[in-house]
DNA sequence: ACGTTGATGCAACTGACTGGCAAGAGCCAA
DNA sequence: TTGGCTCTTGCCAGTCAGTTGCATCAACGT
């Protein structure tokens, strides 16, 4: 059914780093498969901890420098959420991100949803936006339902 | 020709906070005054440096618990940027910014101006978004138009 | 003036992240 | 397969923004 499993898209990216004359390690294996897994919206002490089931050996200040290498390579970024936590992201599903303040759940929003205000931001101020994925916070349809008419 | 000069703001907050009983005392005084003046736009460590230069002793954990005891009150508010740095902002005058990659300039866009996105997202989303004011990258009117053509 | 109590300076501490360094592991050539 | 060059890692100390405990200090109501 998936154009590719989790496992490929991970050997895909062990791939490009190997292509760019970085070496085929487990640490990275394992960094890269637990964003694989949760395609994104982890932070790096997340992908540590989850990592180091595993490798329990395997240092946080690896995951720092995993993640940079792969950031050099453009394969993942970082993102700013508006409450300051930070997650790491595959640069190829870029998106942005609405987060309920009340659950906690995440969902994605593509980036195409922002090409008015880009334009509005354009014509109007001459600012030209970069391509950076937001994180906004507010209440998710669920929550908003269930808090219809409650006002404590 | 202004409704309130900045030491009248000043004055004003001052008694908002005694009238929360708090007490009147220069430290607070020191620090609204910067962000009165900057209207915006400085990290707790501008706000440090710039008090210290009229009260050297004034400490930046005091700068700190003054910006929490403001927040507590919703005087001021703290900001996060998207690139992770974080300013704070008098909540009376709430705004969005653009923020220039190139020179550095932060240019104020109303709230208004993402109207139409909250009414997209709730409509399509259900996601009912809270003011949070954003801090979006890219780049500025004047180095736009410094840069056209320009490849490198 | 005085005493209560909140505010401050100082310093130690936290959490996220970075940097140096020596030991260890890939990779490639022989 | 082996050897060795070089990249990568673990460990640990350091940085940076921000927080916290505590003894001293200073508002402010009386
Ligand atoms: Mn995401
Ligand atoms: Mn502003
Ligand atoms: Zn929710
Ligand atoms: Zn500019």
């Amino acid at each position: 059914m998936a154009k590719h499993s989790h496992e490929d898209q991970v050997e895909q990216i062990m791939d490009r780093l190997a292509a760019s004359g970085k070496r085929r390690t487990m640490s990275r294996q394992a960094v890269i498969k637990v964003i694989v897994d949760y395609h994104g919206h982890v932070s790096a002490d997340d992908i540590a901890t989850r990592v180091q089931k595993d490798f329990p050996s395997l240092d946080v200040s690896t995951v720092y420098r995993t993640l940079e290498t792969l950031r050099e390579l453009g394969i993942v970024e970082r993102v700013w959420f508006a409450d300051g936590s930070t997650v790491y992201h595959l640069s190829d599903h870029k998106h942005h991100h609405l987060c309920c303040e009340r659950c906690g759940a995440v969902q994605e929003l593509p980036i195409s949803a922002l090409k008015n205000l880009e334009r509005f931001l354009l014509d109007e101020y001459g600012f030209e936006t970069h391509q950076q994925p937001l994180g906004l916070f507010g209440l998710c349809a669920d929550c908003r339902r269930s808090t219809r008419g409650d006002s404590s």
